[in-house]
DNA sequence: ACGAGGAGTTACCCATCGGTATACATCTTA
DNA sequence: TAAGATGTATACCGATGGGTAACTCCTCGT
């Protein structure tokens, strides 16, 4: 007769396997965005990710449908993490100028990261239509919660009058390059890039 | 007895060829940096640009040497427009800040076009390995004429203090990034696009 | 008139790579 | 302990696309 707390319980199992399949597919993901960041998407093969991983291609596979989804699922991982956070901000208190601030500081901490880089490294051409639709989709709310906390900030007085669009796409392009020249062995940790670059933004370059 | 007059020059004619042969070259880069710029560098097949050109392939084998070389071409031609100017500039009289807001212009100005538009989407990994190291010299090249016309800004007073490198980046991204969102047929003209991003870039986003 | 070479074509090669069919092992559950 | 689900591997397919061989045609210079 088994002990009863040692036999396994099919709820137990299953959220042990669900779970297991879950690491397994993020392990995936963040095997190919590494490849994807430095060789590229399309000079990425799921051979090289899988051989990575020391399995094979049909392994992957068994996880993902295509590399198409691989390639989206690491976008949306970047993306929905810009996303929660800008949200976050929109809904607190404080001036517009404030809640840009902070959302700017978010926004490029994500863009020293894996997953942030892969955003800005992936034009939607490379997507296929389905993907690409939500892709768009995704940075457009991104977009509009930006805009939104600009026009605040211009209607409370905290930030300069100017196209919120213009603006908008200016903040973007500055914060958005910062994963094309951040190296996390160079001589400014992420926090120092994010605060410094923020810092340039909001002041100008004007003296 | 001919008139000399109509007499085919050997010079003339073999301009004329030459002449002909650069305008083929360059109508093959048009071409090609509209399908770079709007399938991406990967999926533009030599047989579209060919196909385009009412051509075969190896009609662009007969100029070109490789797929890599044609990529190479289309982001010296913009790199190259950049650093011109930027040459310029640098040369010219004037305080720091009279001479970045001239160089970021023009800078601008350039990401609006077909070949400053591909510099951007080119990620140095899809170069060749003799490409790639070319790429990246002029792309160091217009940053450290940047930065020096930075620090000369900040050593005469007319722009605010930071990190030269910083500010750099910070530029180079506002601006790059304008190859991402212009639309030629938008509300905007480039001459639009170009004054609102370096205004905003100078007075930065607080009040 | 004729040879040389530039310009272009057709037909082809072959490496790469996304994706699949299928077999085998393992683990779960009744 | 047998049945079924799950995970992984081997072997393969087929399309795409960079690049080449070899031939034709035209133009020019001698």
């Amino acid at each position: 007769m088994p002990d009863p707390a040692l036999s396994t319980s099919p709820w137990g199992s299953r959220a042990d396997r669900a779970a297991e399949r879950d690491a397994k597919r993020k392990a995936v993901l963040t095997t190919a965005v590494r490849f994807f960041n430095s060789k590229g998407f399309a000079a990425t093969s799921l051979d090289d990710v899988a051989k990575a991983l020391q399995v094979t291609k049909p392994t992957i596979y068994h996880y993902f449908s295509s590399k198409d989804e691989i390639l989206f699922e690491c976008v949306r991982l970047g993306l929905e993490a810009i996303r929660d956070a800008a949200e976050q901000v929109r809904a607190r208190g404080g001036s517009g100028r404030e809640r840009l601030e902070a959302l700017m500081l978010e926004y490029a901490l994500v863009m020293t990261r894996d997953f942030g880089i892969c955003v800005t490294r992936t034009s939607d051409d490379q997507l296929g239509d389905d993907s690409r639709v939500r892709f768009r989709a995704l940075k457009r709310e991104i977009d509009l919660i930006l805009r939104d906390v600009i026009t605040d900030g211009m209607e409370d007085g905290t930030l300069a009058q100017g196209d919120p669009r213009v603006v908008c796409f200016t903040i973007s392009g500055a914060l958005n390059w910062i994963a094309r020249w951040y190296r996390p062995n160079g001589p400014m940790t992420a926090q120092d890039v994010a605060r410094s670059t923020v810092a340039t933004l909001m002041a100008g370059l004007a003296s």
